[in-house]
This record gives C-alpha cells, sequence and structure tokens, in this order.
DNA sequence: GTGAAAGCGCTAACAC
DNA sequence: GTGTTAGCGCTTTCAC
C-alpha cells in the first residue's frame, strides 16, 4: 500500500542502500544508477518515512518550541522569525504554550524530549530555577529567545535592555520630566529587572528617585495597562515606562479618558515595538526590539549547536533603537 | 545510555511486551506487576521513544498546522484555539507558515505526510484548486478552520459571514447608510465572496446598488487600509465594511486624519474581533468571529476524524454576534 | 560505486 | 496475565 524505499529498491533493481544514498543526496552513485532511481522514486510516487528516518538516524529534523502565548502579538511575531529560519534549515517546529507556568514548561520539555526533537527554543520572560536545572542537563541543545540567559548560563538571544532603559530615561528627563513610573508584569521578570535597574541609574545621576508605589506589576494587557493607570495617577507621573505594548495602550487611552494629557502631561515609552504600535493614536514611542530577528537568530543559533558548529558567542545581543512616536515629547 | 524498554523490562524481571502494557496503560496486567515497572521506570528515568513508537504503531500523535501568518493577529488567536484542544488530547502540533501561497502550501503538506502526522488543520483563507485536490485525496484526515470547506467537500469550522453581513448591513442603513463601501483582501476570499453576497442582498433589498469602483482589495494590513481610505474616499462612502480588522483600524485613522468623523459621517465594521478592536479610539465596530473556538473546534473535529468517531455534521457553522463599538452609530 | 545485514526502540499479534 | 517474536521503514557500518 504505502511505498517503501525496498519497493523503489526492487523497482530500480539497486539496493536499499543505494537508493538511501540517492535520496540524501550522497556522492558516492554513479550518475546513472542516480537517475535510475530518481526515475522509480517519481513513478512509485516514493516519500520518504520521516518517523522510520529518525528512528535509524537519531536525528528527527524536528525542534521543539516552548512558547508562553503563541496569541500574543510579542510572541507570535518572535515565533514567525524562528519559524523561518528553521525552514530554512530544513526543520520543523513542534510550538506548545506554557503560559508561563514553569509546571506546564516542564512538561512540555518531557514531552519533547520524548519526541526526540533535535534541539527546543525556549521562550518566556523568567527562567525559574527549576526550568534552568532542566536545560543544563538537558541532552538536546537549547536556546532562549528574548531573555538573557548568561547569567544562568544558557544561550540566548535578546537586547541589552538595561541600556535602552537609560538611553530613553535620559531622553525623557532632558523632555523634562521628573516623577518616573513603571509598568511590568511578572512575564518579563529578566528584561523588567534590567529596565529597573537602567531607569534608576539614570534617575540618580540627576538626584531623581523611583519609589517603589510607582512600580506596577501586572498581566501585560490592555485592561491590565487601564488598571495601572487607574493604581498610579494619584501620583502624577509625568512619564512612564512600561514592558509591553499593551499595556502602554491601555495607559494612553485610560490617560486619555481622565483628560491627562499625553505627550504634554504624561509620556509613556514602551519596551516592546510590536505591530501594535503604529494602531495607536497618538501612535506609542517604543524601544524597537527586532522581534522576528531575535527569533531568527535563536533558531540559526540552535542549528549551529545541532550540527556542532563553532559558537563564537553563546549570548548574542542585537542591536536596538528607540523610536520616539507620539507619546513622548 | 539512553534508557530503552528492554532496560527496563530487565530490570524489572517482565517482557517488554509487559512494560510496553503498563506504559499504555493497558489494563491486562496484574497490579503488582504494574507498581513494579512503574517502579523501575522511575528509577531508571525511563522515557518512552515517540519515534520509535510511532513507527511501530503507525501513530505519531502528531497533527500538522498549515496556517498563513503565525505573526498575524487573527490567525495566532485560532492557532491558540488549536493548540490548547491538541494538548487535552495529546496531540502535538507541527506548525508552518505558507503566505497564503499554494505552492508552499502544497510543499508543506508533503512535509507532514512525510512526517506521518495523524491529521492536519488547514488555515487560509482561500482553498486553491491544487490543495483542494490535495487534500480529497489526503492519506489522512484534514480539516480546515476559519473556511468554509462544504462547496469543496472539505471539513470545516466557520461562521457564516453571509449571515453577518446581512445583519450588519441592515443595522447601518437603518442608521442613515446609503453609500457602501468594501475592503478586503486576496487572503480571505471565501469569507469575502460572502460577505459581499449578503451585503448586496440587503442592498438591494433597499434599492441601493455596491458600485465595483467600492471595492478595494489590499493586503489586510493596518497600512493598506490607509491606502484603501485614499483609494475610496472620493466617492464619500457614508459605511465601510471591512474584513480584516488592521484594515479597519488603518481606515479609521485615515479618515480622522482628513477630518471624516467616524461615525458621525462614516461608519465603518471588521469581521474580524481580534484583540485589537478594543486598543482603538473609537473602538471599533465588529462581527465577533469567536477565533479561539473555530480553532479549537476544528482540533476537536479533526480529533473525531483520527479516532474514527461518529462525524454528525462535517461542517461546523459557529454562532457569531455583531458588537456595535465606536465606530457605528 | 554498490550490496548485505544488523539494528534503531517500540507495538501487536499470537501463544501459553 | 505474561512472554515470544516478527516487523515498522529506514540508516549505517562493513565488505567487496
Amino acid at each position: 500500500m504505502t511505498v517503501t524505499i525496498y519497493d523503489v529498491a526492487r523497482e530500480a533493481r539497486v539496493s536499499m542502500a543505494t537508493v538511501s544514498r540517492v535520496v540524501n543526496g550522497n556522492h558516492n552513485v554513479k550518475p546513472q544508477t542516480r537517475d535510475k532511481v530518481n526515475e522509480v522514486i517519481k513513478k512509485l510516487n516514493y516519500r520518504p518515512n520521516a518517523v522510520a528516518r529518525g528512528l535509524a538516524s537519531k536525528r528527527t529534523t524536528t525542534v521543539g518550541v516552548i512558547i508562553p502565548d503563541i496569541s500574543n502579538v510579542y510572541y507570535s511575531q518572535l515565533a514567525r522569525g524562528l519559524e523561518d529560519i528553521a525552514t530554512m534549515y530544513k526543520y520543523h517546529t513542534i510550538i506548545s504554550n506554557s503560559d508561563n507556568d514553569p509546571q506546564k514548561e516542564k512538561e512540555i520539555f518531557n514531552n519533547l524530549l520524548s519526541k526526540q526533537v533535535d534541539g527546543i527554543i525556549f521562550l518566556g520572560g523568567t527562567i525559574s530555577e527549576e526550568i534552568k536545572e532542566i536545560i543544563n542537563k538537558s541532552s538536546v541543545p537549547v536556546v532562549v529567545s528574548g531573555t538573557n540567559g548568561k547569567d544562568d548560563g544558557i544561550a540566548s538571544v535578546n537586547i541589552d535592555f538595561k541600556a535602552a532603559a537609560e538611553k530613553t530615561t535620559q531622553h525623557l528627563i532632558d523632555k523634562g520630566a521628573k516623577t518616573f513610573a513603571f509598568v511590568g508584569g511578572e512575564y518579563s521578570k529578566k528584561a523588567q529587572e534590567e529596565v529597573l535597574m537602567g531607569l534608576k541609574n539614570v534617575l540618580s545621576q540627576h538626584q531623581l528617585t523611583l519609589d517603589d508605589d510607582h512600580i506596577y506589576n501586572g498581566n501585560e494587557t490592555y485592561k491590565d495597562g487601564i488598571k495601572a493607570f487607574e493604581a498610579l495617577k494619584k501620583y502624577k507621573p509625568d512619564a512612564i515606562l512600561s514592558i509591553s505594548d499593551e499595556q502602554a495602550i491601555g495607559l494612553v487611552y485610560a490617560a486619555h479618558d481622565v483628560g491627562v494629557e499625553v505627550p504634554e502631561s504624561l509620556q509613556i515609552i514602551s519596551f516592546n515595538n510590536t505591530r501594535l504600535v503604529e494602531m495607536v493614536r497618538p501612535q506609542l514611542s517604543s524601544v524597537i526590539q527586532p522581534l522576528y530577528d531575535i527569533g531568527a537568530v535563536g533558531m540559526r543559533l540552535l542549528t549551529k549547536y545541532m550540527n556542532e558548529e563553532d559558537i563564537e558567542e553563546p549570548n548574542v545581543i542585537l542591536p536596538h533603537r528607540v523610536e520616539y512616536r507620539g507619546t513622548t515629547k
């Protein structure tokens, strides 16, 4: 019924080994033989069974992707970058949503290993102790995209959030901001730490401080941004740094609704730069994270590990830019 | 090195078959034996090899997903629904981006088959003749989510766009609209046809017509929405139906920028209802497509096919609602 | 340049 | 309830 390598071999009057060589582009085949085999392959409509190949060769050309939420704009852009490079290198991707839940992350990791993936890309703003350990013990290479894994000894690709925060903070101060606030969530712990560090650094250089009450932690959605503004407005901040675009958009509209003018009385800047930024008025000023590239470079790095190529630098920092659009002066 | 079923069998002093039974939850095992085997499994940290299992059983518990663009908000919400149900039924999903390119769709389809997936979910607004044929000849079940496959004899899950268009058109006419326009793209061909049919139906009931010049076809992005407005403004439409949210948002802002007031002089309604709708001001009136559910129900339907359960209805129509927010009177 | 044959790790009859 | 055994479809030595 299903045509196998054996059928092709018989029909082409060669051995299975030869067919295998042809299919895998091995050079040690006489052109004449190769042509004959290819002809039979076409005639019989032979399609190699990747599962059998995986079992015999111990390589599945499949990588696993652990992602918090594929319906989140930020992560889906990373995923697209990942996927394109995977396809380019002939890998397939098995994608599973973790909701940032360490327990689920662990389960997914084990399931991926049982599927014999050749490597794993981990997305998620926080690397829990348990996951860190699992990654470090993993039998296949793992790369983290969008989060810095350097301190945990994990290969990673991301941007320098601290530098970005310093740059934007300086800009906001130059434009007259004195009272700052920060809006984030629990998903992007690492990035958040870096941003807060950069923010506080520059603030202290100007004899300014960030009160703990001015830090809001939520769930990084649009609605949560509205809540964040409600919580922060009593402090009358004149500049807010927001980790996520969705939250920032919530801030913009919540401010607008109570008559706080953006950017005149309140400047807002976000650290995501998803395609949402230009779909708001005023358009959102933001740190341009090259999301697609962060995914793409992460996958490229993983292919290097999987093919045992030389790795110059396991912790890649991609350049960022700050785009001052309508929500800053 | 890697622990196999054989190692477990030897250590537990039983046969491989028994270990296999325990691992697969087969009931014909004495509780005592079961416990012993489970103990050894834990002790040896045995993890079944899904690839070997796939080869032997001819079931991979993996489904393929062909998706136009995972970074598109509309599709990523479908994908999340899909994935959750797949996980619930213990399937993994291999996701590949097609960019709506029939050639790529075909390649992906073949690659998925060679990976021996148990079923395939196809997402894409258009089902080309070639793909239709491939699906109908497929050795594994295929379900289309978000597009009606009924005419093509393909199992599908979506909403009734024609009815939705009729309802919204009537509403707009009730609110005084006389000159209509339509903005769509080439990606959602099927839905678009249905919407246009419904629109024209109701229009003709009111002795109104939709001029062909009033139909704009683009690429369903925010920027394209701006272009669409540029192209249509000379006709001074007082109501625009838009297939995609992103395009609709472009329309809103383009209108705003030239002083056309929404919804006072121009009403806009979109057919997507992604999470974008509330992130604009005024908030977008839209047909509520239950995106998550369309994905989820599609995957559920696929599991029925894969398990050879009875199918009551291969072409599921999910209910929709119209939410009149800020861009309609 | 090509073939023979031994697995890869598991499932699924079938026998007992 | 449990064991034996023959594959699943391919890759990969090792000969020749």
